[in-house]
DNA sequence: GGGCAATAGGTGCATATACTCTCAATTAAG
DNA sequence: CTTAATTGAGAGTATATGCACCTATTGCCC
């Protein structure tokens, strides 16, 4: 049986996740290796960019639902990557990247740069460039980014 | 608290699994009086400009896994949206959009339009194609379409 | 200080997504 | 025709994602 062409779909957010999920797979096979998903990299990532981040500020840093990150986290938690301590505001909770997060990240650097080259040598960096710049754009659509991304 | 800026990040997968997110959010929004999520919507009109097809087509028409095609369908089959039938080859099952399902997706599509057309002027008919040619470019990279898709 | 609104998170539930393993049916080899 | 390889799909498992609802703190106001 021939393959499907994949379907000529109007529809601007199923062709977003449909590509998404093209490119999530790229990127998951590279990291295999790691037992890390891109979704994880990312997360350890903006921890260590940014350093300790109470649950909410992880999640929205990502745009991310605050209870779908949390469960995020559950992976990362258990493999000892991350570790989430209470604040001094008891509601809180901090997440930290622990040594051995910051570990897998270093050992998964080249892994994702290779993937990361590999996606910009096939689409053009400029074209990538032009790409980001919709993106953007089309964060400032979702709801709770509105207002706060002008 | 101010709202995080969301995080930078120079990962073409992350970007592009963000944007779905929040695109996601706006479409699904606007589909909650049908019920129906945006993701459904796509493998109904799959059907309805396809006729019935087998999992495994329906499957790589939206570049999706197999297995999760096939789970993606229960929600839709329990509302008896489509039917899942045996086919000749008794290997195979047919899905088929059923009259309720095409009564659905009728009451939906004014509602996906207005959140196409919301996207559209907001982001630019323009730039909305460029990122179309750009996002097929990258659906070229999923390992299992690479071949296929010239 | 007591009461209440606002805030940070968690839980239950439902869907979305993909991998591995397994089974059944068909087809190709001989 | 019998057997082996191929193909289509389901099941188990794990992660990803978001909503509605609930709990615990904190601040604020009187």
């Amino acid at each position: 049986m021939p393959p499907n062409q994949p379907f000529a779909s109007p529809c601007a957010c199923s062709r977003l996740r449909r590509a998404a999920r093209a490119i999530t797979q790229l990127y998951d096979d590279a990291l295999t290796p790691t037992g890390l998903r891109v979704t994880q990299l990312s997360l350890l990532r903006t921890l260590q960019l940014r350093g300790p981040l109470r649950i909410g500020q992880l999640a929205s840093a990502n745009l991310l639902d605050r209870t779908a990150l949390s469960r995020n986290l559950d992976p990362l938690a258990a493999r000892k990557l991350v570790a989430i301590l209470r604040g001094r505001d008891a509601r809180t909770r901090e997440v930290t990247l622990t040594r051995q997060g910051a570990a897998a990240l270093a050992s998964a650097a080249p892994l994702w740069d290779s993937a990361q080259r590999d996606v910009t040598r096939r689409i053009g960096r400029e074209r990538l460039d032009e790409l980001y710049g919709v993106l953007r754009e089309i964060e400032a659509l979702h709801p709770t980014t509105a207002g706060s991304v002008a």
